[in-house]
DNA sequence: CGGAATCCTCTTCGATACTG
DNA sequence: CAGTATCGAAGAGGATTCCG
């Protein structure tokens, strides 16, 4: 376990001494889609190397950002988990989220895409303040290319967990690129049901204050 | 001019892509503070190398998130400053400031510390609501340790730059530590100057007003 | 003299093979 | 499955040299 600063008195340098280094910023975000084994940090964090892994893991451990989920009885694989201070890192990845959009652009074939990641993105576009002004209070599975979450909203609060919840208020199946236009607010909810873009089941006024909660940006 | 790319369709992944690399935020962060040449980054930024910085330079002027600053007549000096996209940084690196604060600490006699890294990182304490409500419409100098500069409130911004403004509001003169408790509201100014820790020229009102718009936090 | 390019050494990264 | 060990490649950091 290395340590290299940059020696300077500064709250910047001494958070960039801590997060600034190569892939932690990117085992944070995949812990801020929930707890994940060491095989899945791999296999999500293509390229990243076996030992270079482990030594983050060690490190980020040692700076209390995570810590290792005591496993259940009866599972013998260890777990990573964000702690307090690992996810008040939160307000920082929406931020260069909010600012790496912009460089988003198409796709190329060689880039990697789990749906995850668009919904860490697509929480650094919500508007609390909106939320809470429409006072929606909903739980709202989607369904998009065979991936399945739900997303709960409740005054200026949202969370977002992988999995179907049990007594939504309305379940939403869109593919991708209607979703997107529905957060971005290119497209309305009554639109793409009429043009069979998106089917609705149950309370279709949540949907549609839903999707109005956000403003992602298209460049 | 190398690249390296985690080659991940996420906005996080390409924010990092971009602005993830060793010193590239801390080359931001000095020209936050305003443009800067060669050697001035060079000399600020103790241990980077010179080639590294002309790397770092020459990538962020093709990334466009600085540019080359002409010199006038008579100055040989070529200069650096952010273009628009990459004042856009100015949120990221508050959020990071905002977050590294709490492992600032004491400072380590090896320790670099310049005090335009202080005012880089106060200004991710302002709260422009409350300077907003206040009305504070101010140009205030300070002095604090030999080093000068002027910060300006004027609805819901704040700009802070080097040396005095010429017809300021008030000019207030403390040590570092003085002006740190007040930022942090841990002292008033009337309990500072009271006790002769310091004094304020012009405008007694506006300079307490002026304190009142930061929260800067304690550890 | 300031702004780099070059050179050289050391550290880190990343891929693969290996182990408890 | 969760890491270690190893090793070539790439990046970082310091000194020196070159260029305008």
């Amino acid at each position: 376990m290395s340590r290299r600063s940059y020696n300077q008195y500064c709250s910047l340098a001494r958070a960039l001494d801590i997060v600034g280094e190569r892939w932690t910023l990117l085992v944070i975000r995949e812990l801020l889609i929930g707890p994940r084994r060491y095989r899945d940090l791999h296999k999500n964090l293509k390229g990243i190397g076996t030992n270079l892994l482990a030594d983050r893991l060690k490190e980020m451990e040692f700076r209390e950002l995570i810590e290792k989920v005591i496993p259940k009885q009866g599972n013998k694989s260890v777990g990573y988990r964000l702690t307090s201070l690992g996810r008040e890192l939160e307000p920082v990845v929406n931020e260069l989220v909010r600012w790496g959009i912009q460089f988003l652009g198409v796709k190329k074939p060689d880039e990697l895409n789990r749906p995850e990641w668009d919904l860490v993105a697509l929480k650094a576009f919500f508007l609390p303040g909106f939320a809470k002004k429409t006072r929606l209070h909903a739980i709202c599975n989607l369904e998009s290319d065979g991936f399945s979450t739900h997303m709960a909203v409740k005054g200026e609060s949202l969370t977002i967990n992988p999995g179907w919840a049990e007594n939504p208020t309305c379940t939403i199946k869109g593919n991708k690129d209607i979703l997107t236009a529905l957060f971005s607010q290119e497209l309305t909810v009554k639109e793409a049901e009429r043009d069979g873009l998106l089917t609705i089941e149950g309370d279709r006024k949540s949907a549609d204050k839903l999707f109005q909660c956000f403003l992602l940006p298209r460049f």
